[in-house]
RNA sequence: GCGGGCGUAGCUCAAUGGCUAGAGCGUCAGCCUUCCAAGCUGAAUGUUGUGGGUUCGACUCCCAUCGCCCGCUCCA
């Protein structure tokens, strides 16, 4: 596997060998969706069968020696929509952005923040539009002097009790008012309402007020840049809408509005009671699933490692709270064991824990499977992320739904909610990195390249090649052919010269090819070439299916 | 959405504003071929993204529009 630049000739490569191809081609194309051809859709039905067959079907055994708990489940796309605002997508997933004008960055507007500071002798309109954000009657007392552009790139809402008293010490310091000095102990400033608004005190109680926030509320005032400094360059927040809208039922109106799923997990959590209910497991316990999930990106990038629509495989593991962290150290290893498994270079794999700042609403720490893709070279891009989500999905949905989701631990005799751990690998993006791995140019052989696919992952296990379409072998390889495609998917092909069909296999990832040559009509036998080092052995007509089976693997 | 780049055959690409828009590869047919012959012969495949304009004449210049690619942001 290469560079970057060998990216077009995979992409040209997936096309021309009828892998993926971009969705609505003949309409123009339409960015963000992808189609898998023939050749796709199997390597990508292999990489999810396998998955669930290690997932679901035969666990991984636990730190205990005993297999896993694990069942799967297939939920619908579309959910009650309350599902989404219980789960935080609603208000996660409507992200305003804004521009600078200026310096052509863009910010989300949840992390730029001004200050507005609120003292005495202040004009009344100000001090009543600023008593929206002090949650405070119109007509209170004080006066707002400052607006002031201050987030640095990263900083989340979380972190604004950490930035507010810099920035109000820094509006205080370039407006000339108040003492800053009051606001260097932390204990002078306290957190009065969220995250935006704090209270300056001295000995003689309040002394002024400030307003930290986002951008996402600041309207009116000037809107520096925060990372340019140019004076009122920001444009008004523009929302991008991350879930795909639909309607259910024929009238389009507002009470109709539902959303394709963003992401399985719901699903799952969704269904947490009646699978308790129904399926005589016991935490800690798993649920699986495998399907497509749906975003609106803003800039869907580099071919289907980040399109609009995609394939997710996701297992919410359910545990005691206090085992959440050994579990999440179980899956953090595990999954990593099986990604390796497939045979992928290990220097192209590795884990990246999460800053606490780059986690999600939902979770509590967050490591990332990555894989260095030849877009992200030398650097490493996401493949699978595992989280650990804490009781926020169940406790959330206990809130809304009012549908309790404790458990009863009859070993423990106690009841809680339980805690997640949570493994979710893209399947269209395993399916790239198989792509992206296999490919191997090789100036040597006629093909110029070849897919180097684990024969477990291969679209095509074998190719039944007559060497010449005379002398009866065509009969026989046409018999073999009958033979094999019962157990394996298999090519027979005929027409054209030996080597321009071996160059094809090569192409397409075939690791395997049988040959019916004058030799076999005598002693029943026939040659296997092997994909990767082009070697050659005679092996008996007769064991062709045993050896396949063998190179294979069984499920 | 903003900025930059690009749209010619299935793919990769040519073609000073001027003959019927070409080449290689792939595909298909025939031939050849007893293990790399992806060799030989031939065939099919284009509203040059779309629409307008300038011009005697536009793949080429201008405008608009659509789409794709790269960056910013987001994420499996």
């Amino acid at each position: 596997m290469a560079e970057a630049n060998t990216m077009d000739a995979l992409v040209a490569l997936c096309k021309r060998r009828g892998f993926i191809y971009p969705a609505s081609e003949i309409y123009g194309g339409i960015n963000g969706f992808w189609d898998y051809g023939p050749l796709g859709v199997q390597l990508k039905n292999n990489l999810r069968d396998h998955w669930w067959r290690s997932m679901v079907e035969c666990p991984p055994i636990g730190p205990d020696g005993h297999p896993l708990q694990m069942v799967g489940l297939d939920s619908s796309i579309i959910q009650n929509p309350n599902t989404w605002v219980a789960s935080g997508h609603v208000g996660g997933f409507n992200d305003p952005m804004v521009d600078c004008r200026e310096c052509k960055t863009r910010f989300r507007a949840d992390k730029v923040f001004y200050v507005y500071v609120f003292s005495e002798a202040c004009s009344r309109e100000i001090k009543d539009d600023m008593s929206i954000y002090l949650n405070r009657d119109p007509g209170c007392e004080g006066e707002v002097e400052i607006v002031l552009a201050a987030a640095a790139e990263g900083d989340s809402l979380e972190q604004a009790a950490d930035f507010a008293p810099e920035a109000i010490r820094q509006a205080a310091k370039n407006h000339n008012i108040g003492n800053f000095k009051k606001c260097e102990a932390p204990e002078e400033v306290s957190l009065l309402r969220g995250l935006g608004t704090f209270l300056l005190k001295d000995k003689n109680g309040l002394d002024f007020l400030t307003v930290v926030t986002p951008a996402t509320r600041a309207d009116g005032g000037p809107r520096p840049c925060p990372r340019c400094g140019a004076a009122d360059s920001l444009t008004e927040p523009r929302l991008f809408n991350l879930m795909f809208e639909t309607f259910v039922g024929a009238v389009k109106d507002e009470d109709a509005k539902a959303y394709l799923r963003p992401e399985t997990a719901q699903g799952i959590f969704l269904n947490f009671k009646n699978v308790l209910d129904t399926m005589r497991v016991k935490v800690p316990f798993g649920i699986a699933q495998i399907g497509k999930a749906f975003r609106n990106e803003v800039t869907p990038r580099n071919f289907v490692f980040r399109s609009r629509e995609f394939e997710q495989m996701e297992m919410e593991w359910f545990c005691p709270p206090d085992e959440a962290p050994k579990w999440y150290e179980f899956w953090k290893a595990e999954r990593m064991k099986w990604w390796r498994g497939l045979g992928i270079e290990p220097a192209n794999l590795r884990l990246r824990d999460h800053d606490k700042d780059e986690l999600a609403h939902y979770s509590d720490a967050c490591v990332d499977v990555e894989y260095k893709y030849p877009f992200t070279a030398p650097n490493f891009g996401e493949l699978e992320g595992i989280a650990h989500r804490g009781c926020f999905d169940l406790t959330r949905h206990q809130e809304h739904s009012k549908i309790k989701m404790d458990y009863f631990d009859p070993e423990r005799n106690e009841r809680y909610i339980p805690h997640v751990i949570e493994p979710a690998s893209g399947l269209t993006r395993g399916a790239l990195v198989l792509l992206c791995e296999a490919y191997t140019p090789d100036e040597s052989r006629p093909s110029k390249v070849f897919m180097k696919f684990h024969p477990k992952f291969a679209p095509v296990k074998a190719g039944v090649l007559p060497l010449v379409a005379k002398d009866g072998m065509p009969e026989i390889a046409e018999k073999l052919y009958l033979e094999l495609r019962e157990t394996f998917i298999v090519d027979l092909d005929i027409k054209q010269s030996i080597g321009k069909r071996y160059a094809r296999q090569d192409e397409i990832g075939t690791p395997y090819c049988f040959t019916i040559d004058g030799q076999t009509k005598e002693d029943d036998t026939v040659t296997v070439r092997y994909r990767d080092t082009l070697q050659q052995d005679r092996i008996a007509i007769s064991k062709v299916k045993d050896f396949l089976a063998e190179k294979i693997g069984g499920k």
